[in-house]
DNA sequence: TGTTAACACGAAATCGTTTTCGTAGAATAT
DNA sequence: ATATTCTACGAAAACGATTTCGTGTTAACA
């Protein structure tokens, strides 16, 4: 068993200085051609590679992407890290992925585990705990400490960086006027708690799209669900929150969720109280997942394009990655002028399927 | 902007040199009380933090593990990477995730990418690429490098390494005689190409079960689905496969599905053939992800456990890091006596619901 | 008073690279 | 024959930390 080769190792093998044969290995033409041979070739036959931390040492940069998000096992999170894979890897960085399970103190620990020099730069999504805290002290610090953030999807306005967002305003008015000239006449917006911006903004979607319509709201049609409870490993709460909705309020005929998990249950318990979809009650989500594809009858969705947030999310951070390595510091100018933060808006998309007519 | 501070800079900052701040932090009694409370309380003032790449370097270990797997927008194994970075986290360590997005050739670059110092060791599932071609050089290259490799679900025997799997075989089994007990005649298998070996092992499991209980396995009720055409983005031909499977052997009463989607598709086409789930025909489907929860009728199916497996999985690695670390290399002793390598097998379960009786 | 031990700190090596600068010897120019 | 320029290489610094070893000062001891 031998350990890895190193350029000493080499040096001392062949009788040259340790510079010599860093030199023959980038072609410079300081070295003969022949001492570059005979360098090069006994670098291929022991397989030499440079040491990946030795060069981070040096070059004062890793050449590797931190993602932060709350949960893994997650349609939408593991699609925008595949797209954040995609173009880092073509780009030639590697990603470290931290998970913070929707918790303040996780989310610190994870971020100062890695803002430590293990990474040039973040990409994340803010925790619900976070979210609710309102406290961005460890956002702020890292970016003081010349650590670019990106941030996607769950993002807030007090923390100046990148951003990359879906519509979610406008693809909820788009979902609910598809319902409304689908003839729905009593629309319900299945929801989570305010605190989560998507939630909200999707909530005012939901509001805006029926005012433009000219259709006053009724606020017994909107049900939110407190997902403190921990509604994926109990879904019976869930559906019987929504059976008791449904209940109360016989004359909905038409549904927009703002998740998958919620449509799919909305649609579950639609048929176990007699109703047929979409003849008697049409049902749109949000997210295109395995879920809405795979249900029966498959669902109508707002697609957020996850993969393309990542894409977007990760060319972004490269892109300020290496301009600050082109026109170092100067970039961050002083204090009075902030540098100018990108927000990407992704569109999304109606997906139509079988659960709307 | 400030780049974070280093020894370096407090040691000129207070005068002192760099080894006394050093010691100081790490509370040495080499330093004299008042010294090591100045520096102590200067390093909190700037929040210092020692540099994770440069004590990589030093130590010769980063603290990370390096995860390579096929693909993340896949319950199974982003369950895996969750269990994985569980236990990680809690020992210390990161993780870095590759994708090789089925790939022979991006599983090889992922590979020499991370093994050059950048992680400690690796927990990976195989391509089918890699499968099909059966060329394991790589994983042979990176263990006689020194770095410890744990492989999961998609092992192979040719690699000497730590594995955990899950027993396909005895899940198969179990999941077949539940359908023999709940008076199914005619079980069909809806299976994968022979060469992904958990495809085969269930296959086989499936065969045992039949045979023990002295039922003679009919060939034509087998469906091998070639996986080369993209099948999570044609569904149609999936379905359609299936649908022309279930015409010619109407006397199908029983299916057991080697994955979510097959076992899902076949419900689907079932209805829509009119069979009535399960009264006409039960299903039972390998890994317990999203799908089988929330379908309808919601899925009976063999669960595999992914959290466990990837918490053995680091712990099987991280053990084998501190092991050798405490009796370096000897630990590898000569080339005759091998390492004795850990196959942890992971029960199954067979979580019962809607589509069997 | 001279010797030794304890104390508190600094210098330097080390991890593996890259890069700048210096220089011995050969080749060329004057 | 002397001055100059190449050629081909090596020494050393640097990245940021830890750790071993050495050392000057003071205190304790004989």
């Amino acid at each position: 068993m031998k350990r890895k080769i190193t350029l000493k190792q080499i040096a001392k093998e062949l009788d040259v200085s340790v510079s010599t044969v860093s030199k023959a290995l980038s072609n410079s033409k300081e070295i003969s051609e022949d001492t570059t041979k005979k360098i090069q070739a006994f670098a291929k036959l022991y397989n030499y590679r440079p040491n990946n931390i030795a060069l981070s040492l040096k070059n004062r940069k890793t050449k590797t992407i931190g993602i932060l998000i709350p949960e893994i096992v997650h349609h939408f999170f593991s699609t925008v890290i595949r797209g954040i894979e995609r173009v880092a890897n073509r780009r030639g960085y590697n990603v470290i992925v931290g998970l913070s399970n929707e918790s303040f103190t996780k989310e610190i620990i994870n971020m100062e585990m890695l803002a430590n020099g293990s990474i040039d730069g973040f990409i994340l999504s803010i925790s619900k705990e976070t979210l609710l805290k309102q406290d961005y002290h460890h956002f702020h610090a890292t970016i003081n400490q010349g650590m670019p953030i990106v941030m996607f999807d769950r993002v807030v306005n007090e923390v100046d960086c990148d951003k990359v967002i879906v519509d979610d305003f406008n693809g909820a008015v788009k979902a609910v006027k598809k319902l409304i000239e689908n003839d729905c006449k009593n629309i319900a917006l299945i929801t989570t708690m305010d605190y989560v911006s998507v939630g909200r903004l999707r909530t005012q979607g939901y509001l805006e799209a029926l005012q433009t319509s000219g259709i006053e709201h009724n606020s017994n049609l909107i049900l939110k669900i407190d997902d403190s409870l921990d509604v994926e490993n109990h879904l019976e709460l869930l559906e019987a929150e929504i059976a008791q909705f449904f209940k109360t309020n016989p004359n909905i005929d038409g549904v927009f969720a703002v998740n998958e998990l919620y449509a799919v249950s909305s649609m579950k318990v639609a048929r176990k109280l007699g109703l047929k979809i979409p003849d008697d009650m049409q049902v749109i989500g949000f997210t295109d997942g395995v879920l809405s594809k795979h249900a029966t009858p498959s669902l109508t969705t707002v697609s957020q394009h996850g993969q393309k947030i990542g894409e977007q999310a990760a060319n972004l951070l490269i892109d300020r990655l290496e301009a600050e390595e082109a026109e170092p510091e100067q970039y961050f100018t002083n204090n009075e002028q902030k540098k100018d933060f990108i927000k990407v808006v992704i569109e999304t998309e109606i997906i139509e399927r079988e659960s709307t007519k």
